[in-house]
DNA sequence: CGTCTTCTTGAGCCACTTCAAGGTAAGTGG
DNA sequence: CCACTTACCTTGAAGTGGCTCAAGAAGACG
């Protein structure tokens, strides 16, 4: 039987996650589903669209998004390999999807997927606490966006080092505005924010998307 | 077979939700539940307590809610009549619920809820519709939180009004102060906000909780 | 090398917050 | 019925954190 690995979905445990990649979501024979590549800032879905595909990050990563009529848009979150995205339950998606950088992304059809969840009681499990964990991770996005912005960068920079950073050193897939976005901020205070974080030797520059994380601990400290 | 409701738990769809109130949820048999009361300003459940029930409100209204270590709070959702709450998928819960008011409120058990799902799959596709709704309703409120105040307000009245309002009328369950912290604003601003429109004629008070809806197209337009 | 995109920095401004005071409504006890 | 209390709401004035506008620096790439 396969067991369902809650890690591997959460938002602390993604480099385990690329390790031990094992979800019922995916690994069941009968959702081997299929690999398919985009282009950098290529859409994988839009917000509207029908919701016929789940799809799960193999490489590269993703961000999901909704805008207002006017432009401003808000990033709802950053998928990065072994995460899910998709999982709406109405017929059409509930936000849009576009590739951060190149990528491949395993697709499954969403009836097939609801098929087999049917009969086997551990896909329909995954489905759940899959799409529970995505709440979660909202519910924290609500908190992190009546933060100020230096407690903002410090959620953001904890949450992206648990997710990839290798000896403290992280490189972003996003740009500045993909922060902003997801931040709820301009892209003049993400970068303003970073270099005072650089200044008190929080973090320090290798590259303008290479970071090293100097004191994780002030970080926490910082993030309320 | 019961059939799921999805409109029971849209945000559009709740005044519908107590008329036609059937989800496979809590109408199963064996999911009867205990109706309970609790007092306003009671708390139903706190942030990182066991999660060991899931829970329905039969009348009244519910709030719940994060906070931060200073004490800031963000209010996540207010949970009105037909409305279920608590569907965690870990074991404990990740945010806090209390009462807006005196209100009866049903508890299935969690490990009940979850073995009924094993076997009944209505249980199971209605568990993931209800959680899959929720964050849709969060990633919501998540563009909710980079509009300006004005749009804030106006979006919180067209749901609030979608869900409880009679001839467009209004009764708000909940104070300033929570209106404040579900739209992260301070309540200052929140009344100052409530004036201009009341100014615009876009609403009316009839008394301070007690609002008519003057312009609900004029709303929608303010919402972006 | 030039061009394009991305990122940083500065200066001024504004929407919302903070601080402070007063008003209103409901409840309580005399 | 009125004085008093308490909780809640409104309004004003001043302050500020992040935004806007503007310019330039640093990379990426052919």
């Amino acid at each position: 039987m396969t067991q369902i690995n809650l890690a591997s979905m959460s938002a602390l445990g993604q480099a385990k996650a690329r390790q031990t990649s094992h979800d019922a979501l995916f690994d069941c024979p009968e959702l081997h589903g299929v690999p398919m590549p985009f282009r950098r800032n290529a859409e994988i879905y839009g917000e509207g669209e029908p919701a016929d595909y789940v799809y799960k990050v193999l490489s590269g990563s993703v961000r999901s998004y909704k805008v207002l009529g006017d432009g401003r848009r808000q990033i709802i979150g950053f998928h990065l390999p072994g995460d899910i995205l998709g999982l709406d339950c109405e017929a059409e998606h509930s936000c849009s999807a576009e590739a951060i950088a190149d990528c491949q992304v395993l697709l499954v059809r969403r009836t097939t997927l609801l098929n087999v969840a049917e009969h086997d009681i551990d896909v329909a499990r995954s489905l759940w606490t899959s799409t529970a964990l995505h709440l979660k991770r909202a519910h924290e996005h609500s908190l992190l966006l009546i933060k100020s912005a230096q407690e903002r960068l410090a959620a953001f920079l904890l949450d992206i080092a648990h997710r990839l950073s290798v000896k403290n050193e992280v490189d972003l897939p996003m740009s500045r505005q993909d922060i902003a976005d997801y931040l709820g901020l301009t892209i003049e205070t993400v970068s303003r924010t970073f270099t005072q974080l650089s200044e008190a030797s929080v973090i320090e520059f290798l590259a303008s998307r290479r970071i090293l994380v100097r004191n994780p601990a002030m970080l926490a400290e910082m993030n309320g």
